[in-house]
DNA sequence: ATTGATCCTTACGTTCACGTAAGCTTCAGA
DNA sequence: TCTGAAGCTTACGTGAACGTAAGGATCAAT
């Protein structure tokens, strides 16, 4: 209504923990726990009775801490210790915006964040080899149902009803 | 109680719980609490009070539904329903031992595993898609974090401390 | 200034997947 | 036959990860 033009800042980014929450796909009650176990950093100088406010980056932070959990079936105590990454990514962010950082302190969050990186990746890949495993295992398995059931309907050929036609299409995906 | 001799049996084979128990890599508890709730079936003619016995094979299915478990994050509930597979499975093998089954029932079983094993599958092989995207956004990540860190070191190139010597050495256990 | 929707804190409740303890029974080996 | 280790049943306890309810505060829009 007023004439004013919305104050071109930063700002409009501000999600409250509803919107976050429904946005990321869970409930505020979850959000506030993890803020309460420290998966997610309290939200900027709030005075304790005020609301919360999320910008964009939160969510991808927490749609990426959500990923975690989902995929790795990790405990938030193990989570936490996973996402270290994304604390330092976030610090090494916001003080890029700032160029009076020491190159050495900047380095240092760098070379931490990759060292959680690698933790990460380690863990992701055994995860993937096993369930890879996992896989073709299921598949061989598979096979060998298939074939015994093609052995059965050979043997009764003709000699029996007239062969359930096969419901087959078994989507043939990837 | 007479001398009888051991009786050649097929017996040799059963494990006690706690052996169970041990070889799988988890509990007693843990094992009663499968059977409990329909995870594991209830070992054969056991009058109430007697020990349970299990064979290898009961073994092996455990140790199947303990890696589904881990691997995949399910509920016990959602496990139940999954592997089902075994239940048919089993019986097949169970029938096998009897050539008087009719070969319809005998078909009828097979094609109910296919169709678990149909569901596993594309349970297993999607959560492997989403953990391969994961590990490449990983690496992706950790490729720019790398950079970054070269060209700090190349900004700083002898007008600084004599660059810190790369603590390097990822740990490479496993 | 006044809502009504949303949020806040506090706190107790709940489900899952077992752990643990008690009292008694079974079983294998000497 | 006896015994002690392991098992059985029953039942209460527990930690994790939220759900839910109560009573009041905040905030955006009117």
């Amino acid at each position: 209504m007023p004439g004013a033009p919305k104050p071109a800042s930063s700002a409009q980014d501000q999600l409250r923990i509803g919107d976050l929450a429904k946005l990321a796909g869970t409930t505020p009650r979850t959000i506030r726990y993890y803020e309460e176990v420290g998966l997610l950093p309290e939200t900027v100088e709030r005075v304790s009775g005020a609301h919360r406010t999320y910008s964009h980056a939160e969510l991808e932070r927490l749609q990426e801490v959500m990923r975690l959990k989902e995929l790795l079936g990790l405990t938030l105590e193990e989570l936490k210790a996973l996402i270290a990454v994304e604390e330092a990514r976030a610090e090494v962010r916001a003080q890029l915006r700032q160029e009076d950082v020491a190159p050495a302190r900047r380095r240092e969050l760098l070379v931490e964040a990759r060292g959680h990186l690698d933790r990460q990746l380690e863990l992701v890949r055994h995860r993937a080899a096993e369930l890879s495993r996992l896989q073709d295992e299921l598949s061989e398995t598979r096979k060998r149902v298939r074939r015994k059931i093609r052995e059965l309907d050979a043997q009764s050929e003709g000699s029996f009803p007239p062969q359930p036609p096969l419901p087959a299409a078994v989507e043939g995906s990837s």
